[in-house]
DNA sequence: CTGAAGCGCCAC
DNA sequence: AAACGTGGCGCTTCAG
């Protein structure tokens, strides 16, 4: 019916919720307007009226937007002469740890293999991406000392699919897909630091009473991480501050003593977070120091290239393909950790592809 | 014009 | 009413 933009938030609700009428499902955090985020433009593209496929649009319209403002025109516009990305590490920035990237941030390149894939090794390499492999839900087994969990992976179990298998009633046999496991994941690690039946409800689409029934079994099934987080949070208030296994602290004070139960819940969360985020990171970081060093004193021409919390990645010729495993394996695993946290390595010639019956593949089995 | 706040959204 | 955590960044809007 009208012009406007469609970047508006505001002009955005005028035209959805009162134009095409559609529901008010949510306020924003500040200024209570009505929202139009993606959960309530998902909320609303059920349906068949105007206003739901509108929705449907506009989500697609967003995606491709930010794909192209965010990643894409950036990429391009940020390379050097040597047309790469150089982005800024900064190690004494967040309270955990964790690097901060930016210049372009690195760290959160999407998922979309249309997009990783424009990061590329020089012509004739490839590039050995390594993830440790549920990193700091196996943190949190080592700190908590939950025997159940340490078990689930010393075995070779893999948390994330399991507990999408338990909470979604699929068989001991059934394989998520990559969406169904990111589920699960966000689901283990909102429980673990303290995500409300409320939460759980509203990111699930489920009853709160159904929502509470899982974290209910959640701590049965592990009632050292309970006991875990009851723990870091009453260190937090004793001393202001939580530590993790290899020294590293945060300070909590005066927010865990708040007056204002908001802020002092947040620092509730953030006492039981931090420690275990903090440890995720610290053995990565060991890693990745070993890794470097061990890759010079063979000589290789092979560098790692960047990092990603709990993934480093190495660019190489492929006739190095089989050393790099073997350096980064063995550097993981040196580690000083209760438990090892071992990575899951793949070689492609693009990020984000897979190898599947390519070169690299073959050069991994047959140890080149 | 610049900077900050607010919203929204990508990753781990 | 709000109660997973850690980040960076684009756009719109508004104050100066
Ligand atoms: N609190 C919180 N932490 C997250 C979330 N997503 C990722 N993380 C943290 C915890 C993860 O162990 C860590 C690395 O992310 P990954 O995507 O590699 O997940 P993870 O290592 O657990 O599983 P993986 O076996 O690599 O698929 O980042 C999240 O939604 N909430
Ligand atoms: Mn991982």
């Amino acid at each position: 019916g009208s012009d406007f933009n469609l970047n508006s938030t505001a002009q955005l609700g005028s035209v959805l919720f009162g134009e095409l009428g559609a529901p008010i499902l949510k306020k924003t955090k500040k200024t209570g307007r009505a929202s139009v985020d993606a959960s309530v433009l998902e909320s609303l593209s059920g349906k068949k009226s105007k206003a739901g496929r509108f929705c449907e649009s506009l989500l697609h319209y967003r995606y491709i937007g930010k794909m192209q403002m965010t990643y894409l025109d950036p990429a391009i516009a940020l390379r050097w002469e040597d047309e790469r990305v150089h982005p800024t590490y900064r190690s004494a920035l967040t309270v955990t740890g964790r690097l901060s990237s930016a210049g372009p941030n690195i760290q959160n390149i999407p998922k979309d293999r249309l997009i990783r894939s424009i990061f590329v090794p020089r012509p004739g390499w490839v590039l050995t991406e390594s993830d440790m492999m549920s990193a700091e839900m196996r943190a949190l087994a080592s700190q908590a000392g939950e025997q159940k969990l340490k078990r689930i992976f010393a075995s070779g179990g893999d948390i994330h699919t399991m507990t999408f298998r338990q909470v979604f009633g699929k068989s001991e046999d059934y394989e998520p897909t990559q969406d169904e496991r990111r589920l699960a994941k966000t689901l283990n690690f909102g429980i673990v630091y303290g995500i409300s039946a409320f939460g759980v409800a509203q990111r699930y689409d489920m009853d709160e009473d159904e929502a509470q029934t899982v974290i209910n079994q959640y701590f049965q099934a592990f009632p050292m991480v309970a006991r875990f987080m009851r723990g870091a949070v009453r260190f937090a208030r004793k001393r202001g501050y939580v530590r993790n296994k290899f020294g590293r602290k945060r300070r909590l004070y005066p927010d865990i003593l708040s007056g204002e139960s908001v802020i002092r819940h947040r620092a509730e969360r953030q006492a039981v977070n931090a420690p275990i985020q903090a440890d995720a990171w610290d053995y990565n970081a060991v890693a990745i120091r070993r890794v470097g060093a061990t890759l010079r004193s063979y000589g290789l021409q092979a560098r790692m290239v960047m990092t990603v919390h709990d993934q480093i990645m190495v660019e190489h010729p492929p006739e190095e393909t089989y050393i790099v495993h073997r350096i980064i394996d063995a550097a993981f695993a040196s580690v000083e950790y209760p438990e090892q946290i071992p990575v899951e390595s793949k070689t492609v010639s693009r990020w984000g592809e897979t190898n599947e019956s390519k070169l690299e593949k073959l050069l991994e089995e047959l140890r080149v």
